[in-house]
Order: C-alpha cells, then structure tokens, then sequence
DNA sequence: TATGGATTGGAATTATTATTTCATAATTGC
DNA sequence: GCAATTATGAAATAATAATTCCAATCCATA
C-alpha cells in the first residue's frame, strides 16, 4: 500500500454519506471478506453503531480482525474510529427530526398569528403519524383486513370527531365496491340499521375519549348479535376494547384542544385499502 | 435495597417512555447526586446512549460509581443495561424525516402484506403535511381568517372525498359555539338552505379534482348571491378558484389510488380555531 | 451535638472489547 | 506452475471500560 495510498487518500470520511459513496465506490476492488462486511455495513448501519467488533462480525461471517481491517482501508485508524461515523448518523437524524417538530412547536407555541395555529396542527399530526408508525401492531392489523375482508356487510360505526373518519371509510369501501353502512346518527334510525347485522357482517367502531355514549351503545348491542368488531380507540380501558374482536390503540396528538385525525385517517385507510386487496384476492398496489 | 426491594419491583423499564415516566415519578425522593444524573440522562439521552459510563459520569459531573448506583436504583444490573434502553430508542426513532419518507416510501413499494399499505398512507400524510407547511401563504390565512370571523353563519360545503374534512369542520366550529351550517347532499334540500346564505355570512369550500359538480354548482350559486367564499382546492384551474374570494392550493400526494386528507385536515382546523381566537377578540391558544 | 444510616468520591479490581500478531490459505503476475 | 503478494482465520495481547469496594462525608434524628 505504498506511500501513494497512504499519502494520497488521507481523506477519511467523516459523515455517513461520504463514507457510503467512498464504499460503493471501491465496492469492486474490494477483497470478497472486506466486501462482506462492507455490504453488511451499509445494510446494517445501526448495527455498526451498537455493536461490538466481536459481535458485529459475527453477523456479518467474518471474523473481527476483518472488521478492523476493513476500517483501516477506508482510512480509519480503527474500528472504534469508524463506528463514529455510525453513531454520528444516528445521533444527526435523530436531532434533525426532532428539531423539526420542535421548531414547529416552539412556532406554535410562541408564534403569534394563525400560522403559529396552523403549525401547531402540522406538528400535532406528523407526531401522531410518527407515533402510530411505530406502535402499529402488525399481527393486528392482518387480524383486522381479514375480518373485515370476510364480512358481507361493512358497517361502520363512530360519532363527533371520530365521524369524519367513519365518513371517509364509508367513501373509501363505495369507491372499492365493497358493501358497507354508515351508522349515522342522523335519522335516528340506527337501532334498525344495527338490527340487521348478523355475524356474517363485520364493523367498524371507532371512539375516543370521551367515548360518545351512543357508540358505545351501540357497539354493545352489535357485538350481543355476534357480529366481530374491528375498535380503534385510544386505550385498553377504552369501554370499546371489550367489545372488540381485534382493537387498535391510535394515540393521536392534540393541539389547541383538538385532537388530530391523521393517524387514525391511515390506519382507516390501511384497513379499508386491505380489504379490497384481499378481496380482490390478486393484489398489486400502485403507488403515488 | 433489601429483599422487599429486589423482589418487588422488579419490574425494570424496558422501553425509554417507560424509563422517562419512573424516573419522572421519583425525581423527588432521589439522592442528590443521583438526581443530578437523572436529570442529565433526560436531557441528554443521546450522550448516554453512545458515551462510555467514564464520559458520561464527567459530562454529569459525578463519579461514574453513581452513575451505576443510578442504573441500579432503577432495577436495572448495571448501567449496561441502563444504556439498553438509550440505544434501543435510536434504534427505533431511527431516521431523519427524509430517510423515514424513503424507507417508509420503500416498504410501502417493494413490501407485501398490509404493512406496506399502512405505510404508504403514513407516508401519503407526511409528505401531504410536509409540502403544505412550506407552500401555505400566511397572507392567504390571515385573510381566510378574518373573513370568516366576520360570517354570522359559516357553511360549510364538500362532498365525496371532501366531505370528512368539511363534517369535522363542522364539528369544531360546533364545539367552538361559531354558527355554522353543514351542506349535505343527502337530504336534498340544498338549494334551500343555500338560499338562506347573505353577504354577512361565509362559505368554505372545499373540492379536489375531479370536482364534484355539485359543489362547482352550489359555489357557483351562492357566490352568485354575493356571499365570500373560502376554497380549498388543488390547482389554479380549478373551478372553485374562480369563485372564491379567497383560496388555498392544496397538494395531497396519494396512495392507492386514494388521497390523503391530512393537509387538508391540518388547514381546516387552522382556519377553524383561527375563527375561534379571532372572534374570542383575546387568544391565547392552549397547547396539548 | 452525638449516632446511625444513607450517600458519595476515588481508587482497585474485574470484565469486556479492540487490536495485533502470526501462521496458513488464496490469488496474482510472470 | 511457481514465487511473491495479498487476504484470511484464530488466538494472544493490549486497551478500555464497567463494576466493586471502602473510607470519607453528609444528613436526619434523638
């Protein structure tokens, strides 16, 4: 490796991203252990950032002398020195994101005029989205496309805020050609339409603290005829949950003393989405 | 620490939130030193999660010794476990908002199963709420605002896809005790209730291509009889544009063939609780 | 203000982990 | 196909870091 190597490319890569560059760049001249690891690398970063030589190489398959070896071609003087890089990435991120959300609140909060209104409710929902988007329990949810995918009738069942969702659901399944039923509260003729779901149906129930008595009531009822309940509230003390066949817990942040729609607005979507995909048995999404 | 100690709760925090609320709750009857710690720990989770139990003591400013005291005082054997569950936060709020968007984006492709359809709506919102927060025209907002807070009677006119949005307007100017009136398509009497509308009163509309003919129609109409008019709607082409006094350009991105509302939702409710501060004359809104 | 218990600081000890070394294997250039 | 070079595996070693221990100090209480 001569002086030219030594002298010429001395430039270690100090922040991920030209460290990636510098690895898919040299990716081919690459020895095939070196190149394990490498590709393990940019695959795994947080385990670079977490772990040990010791173990990190095992998970790769190679041994940790490789791992060092690999450091010190890319320039670093050690392992210790390139697992840096990962932990600055990881330390970056995090803070960029937050300081987003952060400025967004601090806005709010200390903004005057309605944009500080305005920010406040983006910031309220992209917490909720990040929110759901890490507790969403998988299992569930396909638990929950299933058996709504197996149902004749959808009804679908919420009240005050959580309303707009419900009516968005019910749009949703129209436009997939899946039956469905809103329950409003409207006509006063819900006891009826609630009267004719059998357990060949399925709902939706949707509710929030505080739980509007007539959801729940109805939600009662419903689930005493047998028919399988899909819940998404807020909580397991939710009077909802203990109707429910499958329940999701959706913790949507609040500002100015309203709750946000969008976490609940997904998952609605997801569930509704799903079940024309499975109905549809085939099944390729398109995307945006 | 006794036996009772030991056997009792050992119920150690497995997760940060968990952590953060014990350490929350016994901030009071905590030793000093370890107080101190835990006060540094809360505001500088990242430093624990990647320093070494000597930086960290000395960055606290206490003698790593307490640093260990404080990990075990929390149930945990060490503070290498202690710092489990710094890391295991960075893992799982991994991503900047970028990155989030593409591997979110990604999943939502490239994976199968429902999970990937949750994603791609979570997604949807994001970058819907991200775009509006840098586009929105605060001038815009104001006037929206100050229009409306003039209104004695707010209508409120969507259908279809727009229609959640308008019901939980309707809700919120509801719970704000502002006057409002919600136009359905269902019972048909629009037209008489549009009739109602006067120059003292105001109209949001909201309409994204393709526009539901019946609220180009029922705008068209009501703007006819000299009432302003709010739009949200999608480009400058749209029909809605023509009519409004004032309007918002809106871009949701979609999923599926579905939109998402959540830019949408985020502007509603601004301009709802905007109405609400202005008309209460003082304003200080609440936070969550 | 003396006494017991809890808390703290600091160094000694133990453990873990990175790095080096060296023998062996694979690869390359001639 | 052979020598020189480079790459790899495995264990020894050096380094670093966590933990323990004990003496000193603080604090409440009688």
């Amino acid at each position: 490796m001569s002086l030219d190597r030594v002298t010429m490319d001395e430039r270690v890569p100090r922040d991920f991203e030209t460290l990636r560059a510098t690895i898919l760049d040299r990716r081919e001249s690459l020895p095939k252990r070196i190149a394990q690891i490498a590709a393990y690398a940019l695959d795994n970063p947080d385990d670079i950032a977490f772990g040990t030589a010791a173990s990190i190489a095992a998970s790769a398959g190679v041994q940790p002398s490789t791992l060092i070896r690999f450091a010190q071609q890319l320039g670093f003087d050690g392992f210790t020195s390139l697992q840096q890089v990962f932990r600055e990435r990881l330390r970056e991120r995090n803070s960029s994101y937050d300081e987003r959300l952060l400025a967004l609140r601090a806005k709010a909060e200390g903004g005057a005029g309605h944009r500080a209104i305005f920010d406040g409710f983006v910031a309220a929902a992209s917490t909720s989205l990040n929110d759901i988007s890490r507790t969403l329990d998988e299992a569930n949810l396909e638990e929950a496309v299933s058996l709504l995918a197996r149902a004749e009738t959808i009804y679908v069942l919420a009240k005050r805020r959580s309303y707009p969702v419900a009516s968005y659901i019910a749009y949703a399944l129209g436009k997939l050609k899946i039956r469905n039923q809103l329950i409003e509260s409207a006509a006063g003729l819900n006891a009826e339409m609630i009267g004719f779901a059998t357990p060949a149906d399925a709902v939706i129930a949707i509710s929030f603290s505080p739980y509007a008595p007539a959801t729940i009531e109805e939600a009662r009822t419903i689930s005493e005829q047998g028919v399988p309940i899909v819940a998404i509230t807020d909580s397991s003390f939710s009077p909802l949950a203990q109707f429910a066949t499958v329940w999701f817990e959706v913790a949507e942040a609040d500002f100015a003393g309203f709750r946000s729609l969008s976490a609940t607005m997904a998952l609605a979507m997801a569930l509704t989405v799903g079940v024309g995909e499975k109905r549809r048995g085939t099944g390729r999404k398109r995307k945006a």
